[in-house]
DNA sequence: GTTATTGCAAACCATTTGCAAGTGT
DNA sequence: ACACTTGCAAATGGTTTGCAATAAC
């Protein structure tokens, strides 16, 4: 997951943000400034239940109320600085958009791992498909289903398993 | 969505459910039975809104409860003879997953139709991908977002939208 | 000072579930 | 007869929303 090469990005997803929010007429609020820190703090997959709880009193000091979360990351999906990438446990999964190069996922059946992977190939190949169909083409999402290298060790019971 | 042809099945959509619930040691009910018929009835996407409405009184003489199409349409997709592809209006929507050759889906992001493709090539890319990644790939799920023929066109407003 | 935003609690909505009555084999 | 199913209505659980208080610009 934090093996991919990052991308130099000009501005820091704070600004992006801000940014974003003046073309909407909208206020960088101490709120919003939080979730964003929080959310861009590490390159991990997250669901908005997540971030709730990390900014929930105890924990942080800070502390944002979930309808707030929830909003924001609404905006923070149109500003192009994260996105959906899958479904899981009847929540949506989010990832980061901005600073990070375009990829897709394997994702495992059995531990549920999303597993990164460059898909410069696979994109050109759609690209191709799309044009042959007259198909203005914005993006994709791809994900692969199987059972992920650590899963296929026969043997002794799966690591990752006990986690549960 | 219906160019696609045809894979031939030996047997019918109604027998293999048959069959699936033998193994599990369940019944082939009436309800049941007017569920897969009405499913298979046409090669659309659906999402399970649409079968209850169908299956409602004034509409067909047949009538089934919410909770049992419900209950039946997770069936079915265990049974393999439909799938998920995609959210749609916080709702899932289902294909035929028996009886159709593999695709893909263009999405058209102004229209909200589904265009099928045949995905051979970006079937084997992803295979060679996986196999490089030790990853034991089962399955993928692949959309392209974008703008479709129709609405690309400019002058008149798309005749589609207005259906809204 | 305006106008956008927050937090709360209530509302929403798709989906699931407990249960008594009904049905397939 | 027995176990599986149905339909109903209530429950669930993620997400949205109305509104009064509060904060950004």
């Amino acid at each position: 997951m934090s093996e991919l090469p990052t991308v130099p990005v000009a501005v820091s997803p704070i600004d992006k943000f801000r940014e974003y929010l003046a073309t909407q007429g909208m206020r960088l609020t101490h709120e919003r400034s939080v979730i964003v820190e929080d959310v861009f703090s590490q390159h991990e997959h997250f669901d908005t239940d997540q971030i709730v709880e990390r900014l929930t009193p105890g924990n942080t000091g800070r502390r944002v109320s979930r309808a707030s979360v929830y909003r924001t990351v609404g905006l923070l999906e149109e500003a192009g600085l994260i996105r959906k990438v899958a479904r899981n446990n009847e929540r949506d999964v989010y990832e980061h958009d901005y600073g990070y190069p375009r990829h897709d996922h394997f994702i495992c059946d059995r531990c549920d791992t999303l597993i990164e992977f460059e898909n410069d190939r696979v994109a050109k190949l759609i690209e191709e498909l799309a044009q042959e169909t007259n198909f203005r083409m914005t993006g994709h999402r791809l994900e692969v289903y199987g059972i992920c290298e650590e899963c296929s060790r026969p043997r002794k019971r799966n690591p990752k398993l006990d986690l549960l």
